[in-house]
RNA sequence: GGAGGAGUUCCCGAGUGGUCAAAGGGAUCAGACUGUAAAUCUGACGGCUAUCGCCUUCGUAGGUUCAAAUCCUACCUCCUCCA
C-alpha cells in the first residue's frame, strides 16, 4: 500500500495545476485533510467511453491529471463505460449518437487497457466495466434512478437545450447516460471524478446522485479541453486531428511539427510536465521576439515524443526532420520497393504504375497528377513526363511531395 | 394513427430532363514562399488511360425517355408537424 502524499499544499498544489474548474473546491480541501489524517487514499473515478480505438493526446489530459492522483498516492479507478456505451454519449453532440455493437465495444475496450499504460501506473490501477453494476439493475430500480432528477433539469444542459429548441430529436435513452455516469459514482462511492470540461454536466449529476443516495458528494475535477491540430476543434480520432500515443516517433513528431504556431503554449501546458514557471518564460520569449517559434516547436515535438517513446527515439525523429525538411536531403532510411513484373511494360518501369503499386499515391490517376504538379523526383530530378517509362539505376531514389520515399531493388 | 419534408462525390452543401464527374465552402494533397509538415498565395482533388477517350457515382431496386442526380413506382433510412 503506498502512503499518501502528507503535505497538504503540496498535494492541493499538485492537484490544481492545469485544471479548468475544481468544484467545489473548498470540500476538497476537506478530505484531501482526512485522507492524510487517515493515511487513506482518496477513491478518484474517470469514466472512458470506448468508442474510439486510440487513445491520443487529448485523452491524456486526463490521465496524466490521473496519473498525479496515482503518485500522490490515490486509489485511481478507470471505469470503462461498456454499458453507457450503447447510448452513446450525447455530451456536445447535436445529434443522437449511434449505439454501438457489444463485440466492437469490448474490442475498443481492450485497446484502450493497452494504452492507457503509457501514462498510468499499471500496479495501481485498477479498470472495471460498468456493465458490472448496471447490467443487473431492474427495471424498477431503473425508474427509480429515473425519479432522481427532473426534466426540466435535464433539459438545462445546452445540448439537449439547443437539440429541444431547434426542434432535433432527443432519445429518452439519452437521458439515461448522465443518470448511468452518475450512478456509477454511487456504485464506486468516488471521491473524486476526473473529466474534461464538457463533462461538467455529468459530473454534477454524479454528485446530485450520491447525495440521493445518501452518500458523500464526489469532488468535480475538470481538465480543459486540447484542441486538435487544426487549432480550432478538439481533439478527436473522427475529426482526424489528432496524434495517437502509439503512432511512431516520426509520425509523431511531424505532426506536432506541422501544428499551428498559437497551439504550442497549450500543448507545453497540458500534455508535456513542463513547469508553469518556465512555460510563463517561453511564452514572453515568444512575444518579445527571443525565441524562435521553431525552435520552441521542436523542444515541444521533443519532450512530447520523449514521453511516448524515448529520449532517444525523440533525437532520431529530430534528426530525420531536419534532414528531411529542414535540408531537404533524403532521410538515411527509406522503404526498399523491389520491382515486380507488374510495374514493367517491354523491359521498362512504368512510373504511374510504380507509384500506385507501391503505395505512394492512391492510384495511377493520382500518380499522374502528382507528375503533372512536379511533386515527383527520381534521384532529386523532377519528372516531367505524365507516363513516364524509365530502366533504373541501382538505388535509385523516388520522392513523391516532401515526405514519401523509396528506394527502388531489383527484382 | 394522419399530414408533410429530406437522403448528392471524404464532410457540409448547390443543382429539379441534356451545356453534370456535378457550383461553393471545409478537409486533404501538391507547388511557391518560409521559420516547420506554421501562416500566406496558387493549383489539384471519382477511377482507368502514352494527351482527343472510356468506365463508375447523386439512399436501394425497377421504369419512362434518344437522354435522368433531376420524371414515375416500390422499398429502406432520417426528420418535422398534428394526434
Amino acid at each position: 500500500m503506498s502512503l499518501i502524499e502528507p503535505d497538504l499544499e503540496k498535494q492541493l498544489q499538485q492537484i490544481q495545476r492545469g485544471t479548468a474548474e475544481i468544484i467545489p473546491e473548498n470540500a476538497l480541501v476537506e478530505k484531501l485533510k482526512k485522507s492524510i489524517k487517515n493515511n487513506k487514499p482518496l477513491t478518484v473515478k474517470l469514466g472512458l467511453d470506448p468508442t474510439a480505438p486510440d487513445i491520443h493526446l487529448g485523452h491524456t489530459v486526463v490521465l496524466q491529471k490521473l496519473r498525479q492522483f496515482q503518485d500522490l498516492g490515490h486509489q485511481i479507478i478507470i471505469i470503462l463505460g461498456d454499458y453507457t456505451g450503447r447510448i452513446g454519449d450525447p455530451t456536445g453532440k447535436s445529434e443522437t449518437r449511434k449505439q454501438l455493437m457489444t463485440a466492437e465495444l469490448m474490442e475498443n475496450a481492450a485497446t484502450y487497457q493497452q494504452q492507457i499504460y503509457k501514462v498510468l501506473d499499471a500496479e495501481k490501477t485498477k479498470i472495471v466495466f460498468n456493465s458490472e453494476w448496471l447490467a443487473p439493475l431492474t427495471f424498477e430500480q431503473a425508474i427509480n434512478l429515473a425519479s432522481k432528477y427532473t426534466v426540466a433539469r435535464m433539459l438545462e444542459r445546452d445540448d439537449f437545450q439547443k437539440r429541444f429548441k431547434t426542434n432535433l430529436s432527443i432519445g429518452i435513452h439519452e437521458f439515461f447516460y448522465p443518470l448511468m455516469q452518475g450512478y456509477d459514482s454511487v456504485a464506486l462511492k468516488a471521491d473524486i471524478e476526473l473529466g474534461g470540461t464538457d463533462q461538467k454536466f455529468n459530473l454534477l449529476m454524479g454528485r446530485h446522485l450520491q447525495k440521493e443516495y445518501h452518500q458523500e458528494q464526489q469532488i468535480a475535477v475538470m481538465m480543459p479541453i486540447l484542441e486538435g491540430l487544426d487549432g480550432t476543434n478538439k481533439m478527436s480520432k473522427s475529426l482526424g486531428n489528432y496524434i495517437g500515443i502509439d503512432e511512431p516517433p516520426h509520425e509523431m513528431y511531424g505532426k506536432i511539427m506541422s501544428m499551428p504556431d498559437q497551439l504550442m503554449l497549450r500543448y507545453f501546458e497540458l500534455v508535456t510536465s513542463e513547469s508553469v514557471e518556465e512555460i510563463a518564460r517561453i511564452a514572453t520569449g515568444l512575444q518579445d521576439g527571443s525565441r524562435h517559434p521553431r525552435d520552441i516547436k521542436m523542444r515541444l515535438a521533443r519532450e512530447i515524443v520523449s514521453i511516448y517513446h524515448s529520449v532517444q527515439a525523440a533525437k532520431q525523429a529530430e534528426e530525420h526532420f531536419k534532414q528531411v525538411f529542414q535540408q531537404h536531403k533524403n532521410p538515411d532510411e527509406m522503404p526498399v520497393f523491389k520491382i515486380t513484373g507488374a510495374v514493367i511494360e517491354d523491359g521498362k518501369v512504368v512510373l504511374p504504375k510504380l507509384l500506385a503499386t507501391a503505395k505512394l499515391v492512391s492510384g495511377t490517376s493520382e500518380a499522374r497528377r502528382m507528375v503533372k504538379q512536379g511533386a515527383v523526383r527520381i534521384n532529386g530530378v523532377v519528372v516531367e513526363d505524365v507516363n513516364l517509362r524509365f530502366v533504373p539505376e541501382p538505388e535509385t531514389i523516388i520522392k513523391v511531395g516532401k515526405r514519401k520515399f523509396i528506394k527502388l531493388q531489383a527484382p
